[in-house]
DNA sequence: AGACAATACATGCGTACGCATCTAATGCGC
DNA sequence: GCGCATTAGATGCGTACGCATGTATTGTCT
């Protein structure tokens, strides 16, 4: 069990080192970052709330606003007011950041069939 | 494949962040610093290097310095000269260092059991 | 309507990280 | 022995995190 825990520690470093090195590198993407676009692309939907997008990238959401203020200073979101609620906020991805998404995803996929077991 | 990632990177944040709760609460440790505690327990030696910490635990050389130097501030470990190559310094658990690790490894082991899967 | 808890997000603060660099000691070629 | 690359570990610096809190808005209860 102690085991298991290790080899997923140990997976989980290997990955999220090589994501950060490749991503950052090649598309200026923190692998955080490129788990948020991903999200947004392959859900289909244009507008998140910013706690539903902390939730699926398992980070506080103090860290998601912060996050989502660097990708809207990248210009690969936008955060717009939401009408019906004017305290919440809608991100959207903007087709800059479609664009980085898919010029990233490649390097993401590769990098994770490289590192993960196959199995 | 991304299945498989996204599995792995829910379950280290819900291992991790519950670790780092019941760890920190009850026995006023970081995950890392029982990692390294209990690395150097199980291998029964009781001399090591930073940097040979530093690569079971998943951790760049500084962090592994500073992170033992928190255990060195607690008494959890010491460091002591290594006599024959006097840049290296060799860190060592010492009792009070043994006696706080017992006391955690139930919660870990708890922790830890109760979050992964027990497949 | 008016007061008060609850919600959605932003932000101050302290902490741990990695990278690059520094210092000290070692080894290696000549 | 003498210089110079190499190694072990420490440290300055910038960044991202979580927690606690702040601010604005909404819902609820009376």
């Amino acid at each position: 069990m102690i085991i298991a825990w290790r080899r997923l520690l140990a997976q989980h470093a290997a990955a999220w080192c090589a994501l950060e090195r490749e991503l950052s590198e090649r598309h200026d993407l923190g692998p955080s970052e490129f788990e948020v676009l991903d999200r947004m692309v392959e859900a289909g939907r244009d507008k998140y709330r910013v706690q539903e997008l902390a939730d699926c990238v398992h980070l506080s959401q103090s860290a998601l606003s912060r996050l989502v203020a660097r990708l809207e200073k990248a210009g690969l979101v936008s955060r717009d007011m939401c009408p019906s609620d004017r305290r919440g906020v809608f991100v959207c991805i903007t087709s800059e950041g479609r664009a980085r998404h898919a010029a990233a995803l490649p390097t993401h996929r590769a990098v994770l069939s490289a590192i993960l077991p196959s199995a």
